[in-house]
RNA sequence: CGGGGUAUGGCUCAAUUGGCUAGAGCACCUGGUUUGGGACCAGGGGAUUGUGGGUUCAAGUCCCACUACCCCGACCA
């Protein structure tokens, strides 16, 4: 991609209501555009970070069963008097011309239980899981904080239905192990993100959180560092121990939740009457979990935990591009040519590169762009390069850049 | 939903006690110069000052209402 052509410029100044970190670089950077309180457009260079959370959830997902599917956003409030939850505070509801009323859901119980309940009835249905990537809405009373908290916002859902609760409780640790494979490859390592215990509701006795350590965190959770795990607020004003070797040596941390699964149990196949039969031919309640993850809200979290002053640091897996090229030429002169040349060598090497090729900037402001926009690797092409027959190399996360060999920038990059 | 703050070209800001044609920087367009950490010269386009009322000879400026946005808190199956 040439820079030169790509919609969403870097801007000088940010707009003055852009005050966390993540809304600050992310709109200055042109990956997002705000729409209105806690709704973003997310721009090529957005999108792309987007779809690259996306892609990683969905092989992990893929990995433990789950099918994909696409619920709609939009559904009846019948379903949601069935449940008992059209008095959430946060639904948006709309009027159906002629008749009725429609809820944007901000989750999908409602959706998902009635549809697999139309299409298992036997116990030899099950279990199964089904997941979904899709935007959820929420009609917060305060959204905030850029990508952290929206009003509209990019969801994954996994839904499980299982025929006892063994088998529930098996495939929920198989969660937990797979969450972590997934904060794993976006670059959050096991002392990033914390796997907290929260309040269960009424059907088991904890759910549980993924919590990433940061300042910035709306939530404050109580860190085991003997088991590296950690229980939240609600957790705490009832007993004030580790739930798992009880040590009462606690430490508070500010985190941001990054997942959030639950056991429903039987919660809402009881409202909406699903039953399975077994062998006996006897009728059971389907257990029930479901398993959330949101990618637009892990996007700003990256950026909360990866930046310095100058701009974002991507971790290589959700970078926008693999490298960031820039020339330093003049038109038409020998360092453009090197660089147009050098351009065209890293696409048929199917290298994801995103190519500064303004003529009329200067090196300064490329520079500045280069760390705003944050892209793991960083090439430049200059007279003083090629009077080497080099190219400087330079990691966006180490401070000290070298000279390599114009035949060798394709294995450094690999490398 | 309670408290605090803000609202002026796309962005960041200015405009004296209420007083002349609402200024500047960035960005954008034209021409020229320039290229290793946000360059320069010349010219140019772009605003009914968030919305609606009110006071006044005169309102960006004062008053009232509303709306939007940001921050703190509450809320967050």
């Amino acid at each position: 991609m040439r820079y030169s052509q790509l919609f969403g410029k870097t801007s000088k100044s940010v707009p003055a209501d852009a005050e966390s970190v993540n809304a600050k670089f992310l709109t200055q950077g042109g990956f997002v555009s705000k729409q209105m309180a806690g709704v973003y457009n997310f721009l090529p260079l957005g999108l792309r970070v987007l779809s690259k959370i996306q892609k990683i959830i969905r092989e992990e997902m893929n990995d433990m069963g789950g099918q994909e599917i696409l619920m709609p956003a939009l559904t009846q409030e019948e379903s949601y008097l069935t449940t008992g939850r059209e008095s959430m505070e946060i639904l948006f509801k709309t009027e159906i011309v002629g008749g009725g009323k429609a809820m944007l859901n901000p989750t999908h119980e409602e959706v998902v239980t009635p549809l697999v309940q139309s299409h298992a009835f036997s116990y030899r249905d099950l279990p199964m899981a089904v997941y979904q990537i899709q935007n959820k809405f929420r009609n917060e009373p305060r959204a905030k904080s850029g990508l952290l908290r929206g009003r509209e916002f990019n969801m994954k859902d996994m839904y499980s239905f299982h025929l006892d609760e063994a088998d529930l409780n098996k495939f929920y640790d198989q969660a937990i192990a797979s969450y972590f494979r997934i904060y794993e490859r976006l670059g959050l390592g096991k002392s990033q993100v914390v796997l907290t215990y929260a309040s269960g509701g009424s059907f088991s006795r904890y759910s549980h959180e993924f919590q990433a350590i940061s300042e910035v965190g709306e939530d404050t959770i109580f860190l085991c560092k003997k088991c590296n795990i950690a229980v939240n607020k609600e957790i705490i004003d009832e007993h004030n121990f580790c739930p798992s070797c009880e040590s009462v040596d606690l430490t508070p941390s500010k985190a941001i939740e990054v997942g959030n699964i639950f056991k429903l149990r039987t919660r809402f196949s009881e409202a909406f009457k699903f039953n399975y039969q077994d062998k006996d031919g006897k009728n059971n309640l389907v257990e029930m979990g479901c398993y959330g993850m949101g990618p637009s809200r892990v996007m700003g979290t990256l950026v909360e935990i990866f930046h310095d002053e100058k701009g974002i640091i991507w971790p290589t897996a959700v970078a926008p591009f693999d490298v960031h090229l820039i020339s330093l030429g003049k038109e038409n002169d020998e360092v453009t040519a090197a660089a147009e040349k050098l351009y065209s060598t890293l696409k048929e090497q199917e290298i994801d590169v995103l190519f500064d090729d303004r003529g009329n900037s200067s090196a300064g402001e490329k520079l500045n762009d280069a760390d705003l926009i944050g892209i793991p690797v960083r090439i430049l092409l200059s007279k003083k390069t090629l009077a080497q027959n080099g190219a400087e190399f330079k990691r966006r996360n180490e401070k000290s850049s070298k000279i390599i060999a114009l035949g060798e920038v394709v294995q450094n990059i690999r490398g």
